[in-house]
DNA sequence: GAAAATTTGTACGTATGTATC
DNA sequence: AGATACATACGTACAAATTTT
């Protein structure tokens, strides 16, 4: 039996602003499951129907996503990662309030091909140092970066990553002081197997590649591609602000 | 019988380099078929798996891509497209040597939702007008954009808009001489039935979405999302550059 | 590993108030 | 004023995916 309809606000959308209180309340954590829409219909006397209405705003919001014969879940809210002529990982992460992390999945020196010589100013032949990363916000895996260094123009500098853990310090071990991002290139593209497995992403799901290249004073000292999870991080940057160390 | 292995090169390496040149020289345009892999066997004077070997490096690189029982076809480079904050379409696409285009699937003029009206400072109810528009370079559509502005703030905007066809224009009749990019949010997602049959791409494929918003004298004039067909642009900004209208 | 229970997704239908032509 | 379309809401049933037994 339809219910009165001499109402303001339509029910599903007062539902709709309910849940959405509740999730920002922190009552449904981020990752946590809502109750199941039969609850939520029972508790808030309406039909499954109505509950269905209003989740679906809170889907499209991107505010939780559900799936068949499991529920209906909380989406953590993704990590802003400001890009800037300044990029610095542990920075950013500490600057949103997250717990920076990175591990360190392979480091080669190897001599460099046609095209990476090109893109590091040098030539084929010269050794360059390549290094696979993956990097963690508060423990969830959010980018894979294979990062290309010119060995040759830093000996030591393979050896003082392996080390120090961090590129910045690593750089600055071998006189590298100070390093700007000059070109960054962006794309999409769809988590293979190897990449799915180690962001812990299903296959297929989106990422952003960026792609750029650091010099200090002029001269090239990486270049590199970064595959971040979308759904983890939202890449921004504005033009007006310069931001200082 | 196994080749002499005295080479400096490798037989794959000089096929491959062959085959890149080949198409950088336009012998085999965008989109064209290359011989089958029998046929590069024979003329190469090798077995068809060295052929093999030296495709999956061109496949690897993006520059062609294969469909089983179909052949090998040469893919288009993708376009540049600067971000700045003075990004404008028309002369983006003509600085790439592009025929711009402009596809206006609708225009609503409508009221603020309380989150429409935050991005663009407006009160809730507010009229706003939205467009959905399609942009393409080439005949080939590259772009899909839903944009927001502020229709009560420039009344006559969503006319203006409807007859000029073009942002920048429609903003001028309104008064609004010049506006800058102030946010940009950069996401990865994956095209929907809807954008998929829009940008002709298959379901599934990576787009890659900005989320903008454009000032003029601090005021907001628009906020937009735009979906890229990631396949046909890559996104690209520097911050060295300073470019001049 | 198979079966059962749970949960979301989809589809049919009904009814009524509200806005538009 | 009347016809028509649309939005809201309830009822029921079954399919499909997942989790639990």
């Amino acid at each position: 039996m339809p219910r009165s309809a001499n109402v303001l606000t339509p029910l599903w959308k007062s539902i709709a602003a309910t849940l959405r209180s509740a999730i920002a309340d922190g009552q449904y954590p981020e990752g946590s499951r809502l109750p199941t829409e039969a609850d939520l219909a029972a508790r808030f006397g309406v039909n499954r129907h109505t509950v269905r209405h209003a989740l679906a705003t809170l889907i499209e919001d991107g505010l939780v996503h559900s799936r068949r014969g499991s529920g209906t879940f909380v989406l953590s809210k993704p990590l802003d990662y400001p890009l800037s002529e300044r990029v610095r990982f542990h920075r950013n992460l500490r600057d949103a309030g997250r717990l920076p992390g990175r591990e360190i999945l392979a480091i080669e020196v190897r001599t460099a091909t046609e095209a990476e010589a090109r893109r590091l100013s040098m030539t084929p032949g010269d050794e360059i140092c390549v290094a696979h990363t993956l990097s963690f916000a508060d423990h969830t895996p959010i980018a894979l970066a294979e990062s290309h260094f010119p060995e040759a123009r830093h000996p030591g500098f393979a050896d003082a990553l392996r080390s120090s853990r961090s590129v910045t310090d690593a750089l600055a071990t071998v006189g590298v002081a100070d390093y700007l991002r000059t070109e960054t290139r962006l794309s999409a593209t769809i988590a293979n197997a190897t990449q799915a497995s180690h962001l812990r992403l299903p296959e297929g799901a989106p990422l952003l590649l960026t792609e750029s290249r650091s010099e200090s004073d002029g001269v090239p000292v990486e270049w590199g591609q970064t595959w971040f999870a979308s759904d983890r991080v939202t890449l921004t940057f504005d033009f007006q602000r310069d931001q200082l160390p």
